[in-house]
DNA sequence: GAATAATTGTGAACGTCGTTTACTTTTTAA
DNA sequence: TTAAAAAGTAAACGACGTTCACAATTATTC
């Protein structure tokens, strides 16, 4: 009954109107982030009533899903690009570690509202990890595992820690350092007036120090 | 000519106000974190109106930063207590790091709120390095890198990097972790159905694993 | 084509919030 | 006792997310 162009023209244009919405969100919320962001402001950028919006989305924080969604897809994109399988192993963890901390700085607001919401775990429902494991978030983590996983194969990674446990580590580890970074005004600032070392190489050491751990013949640092 | 116990009666009587303040505001918001805080709720609790607290805090973000701060008093209380000069460098490092995750796992809406706002760092005021070292957080920082410097004099911490970069990555890993384990529920969830391993025992391999990748001769892990 | 149904858009309202203002009551100081 | 300062309040302001009843538009069916 379609074209084969797959969408009506009613679709189209309602897609049309839903990325109007997100994308004069997403200069918003890149900006000034969820605080800078309100529904009645959104309205008004795009000329059509508050309640407008909620014929497009359900909730705010359900708009605010999709940009962070949207955000973890680049990440997502950019340490799959870092970790090309010709590379030495140790090389490309780092890369990929690096272009993670070094994608959430690009858009520190988008990563911080990614764990903003303390969770309250009070039951807990056995469906999240699907979940998880599909979006895109999920799907990094899944990288980074299998990245763990070809490291200990090859010998380089140590193997007495599970390839999950190690990469979670890894994660933590990465995600502390991105958010510092954001979050406090003097952790930067610290850096280059204490210890002149530009942000980009302070990521570098810290990547370098973390995988360190994780080597079995650890490389003496050049 | 005031009494020997240094205070009036009226500045007494003002101070037992405030701490009933804070310590609704307390009860509040280690339960449901700064969303479900609110002036007027507080003002309900306590059975004021809500103008009067405007009486006792200039604003609510200021009444949440006193909340920090005590949280981060305590998170220094604990951290120094576990630092006991007469045990092992290693040791003293891996009970500082673990303490601190314990600590902010115990609190987690406190532990988030510290660390909630992206700066916007427009312009960089120098002031901003003094009041933070007087802060708890910053002593808590300072002491660190104490232990840093100290396992570097002794030739079991590296060297060929400066203590306060070394803090900085460490005190980034570990409160990675923390925020990990906080806000994210699939994040424990999958160390115990995966792995089978205790929450416990997962920070205590992560504080290793990142304490490792400092040390000059890495120890094997029993 | 006209009639019907579904979708899209709106203004006004509800209940919430942080905060301020003008005012009264209580306590302190002279 | 009287003047000044502090504590406490009701009411309002402006902003927020969201809902509701309703008008305008578009799509579907006979």
């Amino acid at each position: 009954m379609r074209p084969p162009s797959g969408l009506s023209p009613a679709e189209r244009r309602r897609q049309k109107v839903r990325d109007t919405i997100l994308s004069a969100a997403e200069r918003v919320f890149a900006n000034e982030g969820v605080d800078g962001l309100s529904i009645r402001r959104l309205a008004e950028d795009i000329d059509y009533s508050p309640a407008a919006i909620y014929k497009y989305f359900d909730s705010k924080s359900s708009l605010i899903e999709e940009l962070k969604e949207a955000f973890f897809e680049r990440l997502l994109e950019r340490m799959a690009d870092a970790n090309q399988a010709d590379v030495p192993i140790r090389v490309r963890a780092r890369r990929c570690c690096a272009i993670y901390i070094e994608t959430a700085l690009e858009r520190p607001h988008h990563y911080a509202a990614a764990f903003s919401s303390v969770s309250e775990f009070s039951g807990q429902n056995p469906m999240n990890a699907d979940v998880f494991s599909k979006s895109h978030k999920g799907k990094a983590f899944g990288n980074l595992v299998a990245l763990v996983a070809d490291g200990q194969e090859a010998g380089v990674f140590r193997s007495d820690i599970g390839a999950v446990l190690a990469a979670k580590s890894v994660w933590a580890a990465m995600h502390g350092l991105a958010q510092l970074m954001t979050h406090m005004p003097n952790f930067s600032d610290m850096i280059l007036s204490e210890d002149a070392l530009e942000p980009q190489s302070f990521i570098h050491q810290h990547v370098d120090l973390v995988l360190r751990g994780l080597e079995i013949q650890p490389t003496e640092s050049h």
